[in-house]
RNA sequence: CGGGGUGUGGCGCAGUUGGCUAGCGCGCUGCGUUUGGGACGCAGAGGUCCCCGGUUCGAGUCCGGGCACCCCGACCA
């Protein structure tokens, strides 16, 4: 009877779904929240909006601090923090910015039970209280450049929210920086857009396109925008990091001056860029599958997971001894390793579950190990049988990091090449670019920038322009505009986007 | 802020035209047997059915009003 056929049916569905997560090709959106959830990166808020990190979602978000921090350094630049109240005055100072932020700001009436004589702004990003802050710093062209970062929290009302793409409350860097010369200030806003794709490439494993931002995409209060994108495995455009020339619009502001070696007085020329967890997303959505995430080793919270096999108490002794002996060598060696020895779950069930949580590469130790003084070591980024080999004990640490250098090179590597193969040129015509991002794949077309135009493909099609590449396809040309036919300098990417 | 959907043990759901003690799967606890690709048996614990009000002898179920969350669109990292 097809009344008692129907619920089976579904029960069997749920119990599909139960232990793992719902297909990509299924919906990508209910993939991505499986995804987060299932596996411990994080969790809803009792607060609309906002979001619960995981100590796994937690340490991947470290991986990546860790990985920009070094290169901030390395590029001089210190840190600092500024407080997370801003005068209400503040954001009102450059016209732009107060414009652009004003309907996301959260605001502070009341403290201590009662009414503020200032409302104590949320910082949505910290461009004004910095700015305060280098005016006092700043005297003289011997205090430049100025280079700070600092590791936040900042909070924008966002009415449609997403884990790790979009919450209300996000944690991100924000580097500012002040110069003596436009030059000096480009030159450091593209050095920190290099960095971020430096970064996004050789930690993340996530190829991306640096670019300007069209003027409408512009951040508010900026001169020129720039930013790194990245393809998601819905084809979605993401971007990943910013880099902003605030030309002297915050200086003015803020009065940031200094005199210059002909004891002139100067407006300073400031930088802000900023990387935030949306990083997160995008790591989960540039590598993950069917079976669940897959994280790149150099940010992995755990880089190898061993499985301990064994039938009988007989067998215990001997195999935990091998494992304890093994992890301890990699946990020497600087490889982030963990041990699960969960009693009560099988082996297999322990394959699928690091399968879905992403961990790069899983190492069996089984009595057979122990005789053969072999272990078996499985790859995440190859399924099955084909992934998985035996290898020696002897020599174990160096076989490991050769294989999370592999499997690194092997995200990035397919990552590239699925990208690369939804790029288009597109070169019949409006009708064309239409076509194309329609199809969820990006165009590239000669565009002119104006804000009419751009508005027009979004209309037409859901989507804006991402950037316009700093490769440029065909550098020195020009062209004619995709959308009204006037000329156009540069190409852009358009795309749908997150 | 518009359109759609969903609120029932931790999770996923069922619950008939209103009816008796609110069920099922997974998970959880205990004991035992298991363990090289998602183990099994037995015994248990766990629920203000989102909230407020109404109709009724009786409401998870019907009516009214709220709230929350998810998905899809306009704004944003």
């Amino acid at each position: 009877m097809t009344g008692h056929a129907i619920p089976d049916e579904r029960k069997e569905q749920h119990n599909v779904s139960q232990q793992g997560v719902t297909p990509q090709s299924e919906d990508f959106s209910k993939w991505y929240t499986d995804v987060v959830q299932k596996t411990d990166l994080a969790d809803y808020s009792p607060v609309r909006g906002c979001m619960i990190i995981k100590p796994y979602g937690y340490e991947l978000w470290e991986g990546v601090k860790g990985g920009l921090d070094r290169r901030f350094k390395a590029t001089g630049h210190r840190n600092a923090y500024f407080p997370l109240f801003i005068p209400e005055s503040f954001l009102k100072k450059e016209a732009e910015h107060v414009e652009g932020f004003s309907p996301e700001l959260a605001v502070v009436t009341i403290g201590g039970g009662k009414q503020l004589e200032e409302p104590l702004v949320v910082r949505p990003t910290s461009e004004t209280i910095i700015g305060w802050a280098f005016q006092k710093w700043i005297q003289s062209h011997r205090d430049l450049p100025l280079l700070i970062n600092q590791w936040a929290n900042v909070v924008r009302w966002e009415l449609r929210t997403r884990l790790f793409l979009r919450t209300m409350e996000f944690l991100w860097q924000e580097g500012h920086t002040a110069h003596a010369t436009h030059e000096d200030a480009l030159e450091e806003t593209m050095r920190m857009l290099g960095v971020y794709a430096d970064f996004a490439i050789n930690d993340a494993a996530i190829p991306v396109i640096q670019g300007r931002k069209s003027s409408q995409e512009r951040f508010a209060g900026a001169n020129a925008s720039f930013s790194i994108e990245a393809m998601m495995r819905d084809r979605k455009a993401l971007q990943a990091g910013t880099s902003h020339d605030l030309g002297q619009n915050f200086a003015k502001a803020f009065e940031i001056q200094f005199t210059d070696e002909s004891n002139e007085l100067q407006y300073c020329w400031t930088t802000s860029w900023g990387l935030s967890t949306r990083m997160v997303g995008a790591i989960i959505m540039t590598h993950g599958d069917d079976q669940g995430l897959r994280l790149p080793p150099r940010l992995a919270p755990i880089q190898v997971v061993v499985v301990p096999i064994f039938r009988s108490d007989d067998e215990r002794g001997p195999v935990v001894e091998t494992v304890e002996r093994l992890a301890g060598a990699l946990r020497e060696a600087g490889v982030r390793v963990h041990v699960d020895d969960r009693e009560n779950l099988s082996p297999g069930f322990k394959f699928n579950d690091w399968e879905m949580r992403g961990v790069p590469l899983r190492m069996e130790v089984g009595p057979k190990d122990v005789a053969k003084n072999s272990v078996a070591l499985a790859r995440r980024d190859i399924p099955g049988k084909a992934g998985k080999e035996f290898v020696s004990q002897d020599g174990l640490v160096a076989a490991i990091r050769e294989r999370l250098d592999a499997i690194q090179a092997n995200l990035l590597q397919q990552a590239t090449e699925f990208r690369d193969s939804h790029l288009h040129e597109v070169t019949g015509g409006y009708d064309d670019l239409i076509r194309v991002i329609k199809g969820d794949e990006w165009g590239l077309a000669w565009f002119c920038g104006a804000a009419d135009c751009e508005q027009r493909v979004k209309e037409d099609a859901q989507a804006v322009s991402r950037c316009f590449p700093l490769e440029q396809p065909h550098p020195g040309e020009t062209g004619a505009c995709v959308i009204c036919g006037g000329e156009a300098k540069e190409m852009a990417y358009f795309a749908k986007a997150y």
